[in-house]
DNA sequence: GTCAAGTAAATTGTCGACAATCGGCAAAAC
DNA sequence: GTTTTGCCGATTGTCGACAATTTACTTGAC
């Protein structure tokens, strides 16, 4: 298990899958909140930091671009992507539109694996949220469970689209914060979902799951709202 | 008083990145057949060939790759992507849950710009299948009317999504090649989706549009299973 | 003739350095 | 007092070179 290095620890890091290593501190250091949305991500500095050279950074930074954790200025640089209510909103439109599609084409299929893996999943959200687990540790747990969900439709092109919008969904919600202040009522209401699945009910377990994302919508949109006015004022 | 200095009219090419441009040129050889499937892309020789350096060369194909016509093989480098049938299929159908609700929320928005944007479109393909264009301003014109769809919407995020598997289903297109022998009938089959939108009829739209991309879903399809028969024999 | 191992060539991965560009500050002009 | 203009520091954009890795080829044994 590799050392954990901080952005600005001194030791270098291992020379495999440099550009990969570096997106992946990036991303933690900006969905943890070290790196507050706005700021400058200056590549001399991480490459110093880090102790690797721009190149990599540069790469990375693409990466995380694509992902849609940072925006890219020609002649600018890239800086720590700013997400407001609005782009929040449409971000869970989208998923709704996703993950409900992904859902029917998983009742199609009659997966019986996919319920197990789904079922597991409701335990580990559980237990997570009993034994005091970090917030990150929580929210990739429900995401994880999502991430199954549409993994288990059968087509890739639906959980291509699902990574690419959790990674923003996974750092809205840890700008939030304090969404899982009761984490068992969260896990709770993943249950309804799977129930209809093991039905084969198509259109109860569309409806649960809309109900289920439109839930975490409000709650997340509201709050960037107030996020937004406080800093307005 | 604005003294408007636009030189002269321009400076895309001189001003634009260095990225921007090679991936452009890469993704039109790429589209355009001259680098078949699988083929390996040689940083150097492409650095060469452009009169460039290896860096933004491999920064372009990383972008290439987010949009999903390159592979990445780390320390193997990037190769022209292999699309299957399969994958093709899947494509389509994440574009008939896109679309789709794109479409909804574009008529539920009761925007008239978005009709007349899109009737102008029609009018566009009638021109480009008439005047003997070649066939990738045709492919480019189809889709055109695909992504102004997606775009008034009203949901950034859509497009989004739609982007990245334009790029994907405009390749398939011109590998498939003969589809658009009858290029006015093609034409043709765009209409019903506007008149459903003008009787903002949301229904009917779905369903218009959902006929449409599911004919060229199967062309498509069938055409590439034929290939890949022709290949493996 | 086939296969394996070793070696050479080619390609990618990373680096440090230089050129191009941008933002801010101060001085001058109106 | 406001706007323009020129400069300066800092950051990004690009490059050529070297190290690490993969691939292709040769050589040898069986």
């Amino acid at each position: 298990m590799d050392k954990e290095i901080s952005i600005s620890g001194f030791a270098p890091i291992g020379r495999e899958g440099l550009v990969e290593r570096v997106a992946a501190l990036l991303s933690k250091a900006i969905i943890g909140g070290q790196l507050a949305p706005g700021a400058r991500l200056s590549e001399s500095v991480i490459a110093r930091d880090l102790g690797v050279s721009r190149a990599p950074v540069r790469e990375a930074a693409r990466l995380l671009e694509s992902s849609g954790l940072v925006t890219y200025a020609p002649n600018r640089g890239f800086f720590v992507r700013q997400i407001s209510a609005d782009a929040l909103d449409n971000l869970y439109e989208l998923r709704i539109v996703i993950e409900t599609a992904a859902i029917r084409r998983a009742i199609r299929n009659r997966d019986h694996a996919v319920i197990d893996t789904l079922a597991r999943q409701i335990d580990e959200l559980y237990r997570v949220a009993g034994d005091g687990s970090d917030m990150l540790t929580q929210v990739t747990a429900d995401m994880e469970f999502h991430r199954l969900l549409c993994a288990g439709s059968g087509n890739p092109k639906f959980l291509n689209v699902f990574e690419q919008i959790a990674v923003e969904t996974e750092f809205s919600i840890m700008v939030v914060g304090h969404l899982y202040d009761d984490a068992h009522r969260i896990a709770e209401t993943h249950i309804p979902i799977l129930d209809a699945i093991r039905d084969w009910d198509e259109q109860r377990a569309v409806d649960a799951l809309d109900y289920h994302i439109s839930e975490a919508r409000v709650l997340v949109t509201r709050s960037f709202r107030q996020l937004e006015e406080e800093q307005t004022k």
